[in-house]
DNA sequence: ATACATGCAAATAATTTGCTCTCAG
DNA sequence: CTGAGAGCAAATTATTTGCATGTAT
């Protein structure tokens, strides 16, 4: 059982087939896919897996705080799991998803938050850029 | 005619009356109205005024760059007269949105994209807190 | 005059949900 | 065994679009 079972479990969720092939899709994956893509791939490995569940879920996934969501200014969500603090520079060209970490920007949105009498339960930083020429 | 009205003449846009009062709507919010609102607030001027014609306004303004869009983490966007440089964070209690600006994440922003070989066209920072204690 | 806008209603697209059946614990 | 979970299809929600009619320029 991987590290994220566990955590799934330990959560109250019952482990199904379903749903360890969907930790696993999203484990293996190095982008950031969409649910209908988390679906595809999993279908891969069981055709009869439905997108309903997939919603079902990446929404508990989500919920525990293992999966991120993101809205690229696209018409749907992409998700990820949730590993270390990172932001996203998105290609406007080609669609791209660049990750980047920036310790100066931790600071920063805690500072902010701070000043503003905050505390920081989530946040977003996307750039969308250009490539220079 | 307002300067907003001159821009959207000057880009080829007729300036029909519902046209005018969206963005008198826009103009007089204060907060970052979803289109739903935007429509609510228009038709206590105008009440035949049709959500279609609020989504395609709205639209094309946001092409224009005079409004921006905004998407909350909810199921709808909102939208606001694209003024200067600013940056939300969303009390994630009451939903009230804080703007707040920082000149530092704006050389932070650039010098990130530049160091990844880009040139930023947009950019989005979201900050969602618990009011401290 | 005429190309562009509007309102209405129907169409889309993403996501959610009701229901019945299945299966993990 | 039993309640949580799955699949299917229908429902919902936000947004978009086709079309007949209206209007700013």
């Amino acid at each position: 059982m991987t590290n994220l079972e566990k955590e799934c479990v330990k959560a109250g969720l019952k482990m199904t087939g379903q749903r360890k092939i969907i930790l696993n899709v999203l484990s293996q994956s190095e982008d950031h896919p969409s649910v209908e893509e988390i679906y595809e791939r999993s279908k891969e490995i069981d055709s009869s897996i439905s997108m309903a569940t997939v919603y079902r879920t990446i929404g508990l996934l989500h919920e525990l705080d293992l999966v991120i969501r993101h809205d690229f200014k696209e018409s749907f969500a992409r998700y990820e799991l949730n590993h270390k603090d990172h932001y996203h520079l998105i290609d406007m060209e080609t669609g791209k998803v660049i990750e980047f970490e920036s310790e100066e920007i931790e600071r920063l949105k805690e500072k902010i938050a701070e000043e503003l009498g905050y505390e920081v339960v989530d946040y977003r930083l996307e750039l969308y850029g250009k490539r220079k020429s």
